[in-house]
DNA sequence: CTCTAGATTACCT
DNA sequence: GGTAATCTAGAGT
């Protein structure tokens, strides 16, 4: 009772790109029941990444990037929301962006927030999966480790782990920050930049 | 105050 | 394959 800590659970403390492929079969559990494992991923980090929110700094928007480990940064983006955990030392942005993953529980609420989509898709891509989860901008800056109604659980890891440039980033195509479990159906479909097309990689899980 | 670009999605041909 | 819908934060005037 006194050790709330998940020992499956990566320790986020560190930067994004380290605990990125180690969130990969973690659990996003959220209100009704409805909870996601995670299959893909992508890291940003602050100053030194020019795709980041955080890359020109501290804004009213991106806060909860600069604050401690295990919370919620969710935004919104052509209307629709987006969320990350928050990583690295209060302080320090850095996050990973919950791409898409499989619902695991509550499949009857996440269906009824998604209607006419195949399970497997039911958290396929970022918007989706904080639809399927119920999770909005009221969820901004929430602590994952606290017991609340949005919480973060730890996970098996997957047998294998591809890497390639993130989704939808004009920037730093060089960089293969995007993990996903290989094989998996949930795993977004979007095409990549033309310019990043080529950086992929494929390593143990 | 106005303008623009964006870590998206669904629908069109 | 392509593009319109959608809307806000951030930057510019």
């Amino acid at each position: 009772m006194s050790a709330p800590e998940d020992p499956a659970l990566p320790d986020l403390t560190r930067r994004g790109l380290v605990v990125a492929p180690e969130l990969l079969g973690c659990v996003l559990w959220a209100g009704g029941g409805v909870g996601v494992r995670l299959v893909e991923v992508e890291a940003y980090e602050g100053a030194d990444d020019p795709a980041s929110h955080a890359w020109r700094g501290r804004t009213r928007r991106n806060a909860v990037m600069f604050g401690p480990a295990g919370r919620l940064y969710v935004y919104q983006l052509h209307g629709h929301a987006c969320c990350n955990v928050v990583c690295g030392p209060a302080g320090i942005a850095t996050a990973v962006l919950l791409r898409a993953g499989e619902v695991v529980s509550g499949l009857d609420q996440a269906r009824a927030r998604r209607p006419g989509v195949r399970d497997a898709w039911l958290a396929r891509g970022p918007g989706n999966l904080t639809r399927a989860l119920g999770i909005t901008p009221a969820d901004n800056g929430v602590d994952l480790l606290a017991g609340g109604r949005v919480r973060l659980l730890g996970g098996g890891r997957p047998d294998a782990v591809d890497a390639g440039p993130r989704v939808n980033v004009s920037r730093a195509h060089d960089r293969p920050w995007r993990f996903v479990e290989a094989g998996s159906p949930s795993v977004s479909a979007f095409k990549i930049h033309a310019a990043a097309r080529g950086v992929i990689s494929r390593g143990p899980g």
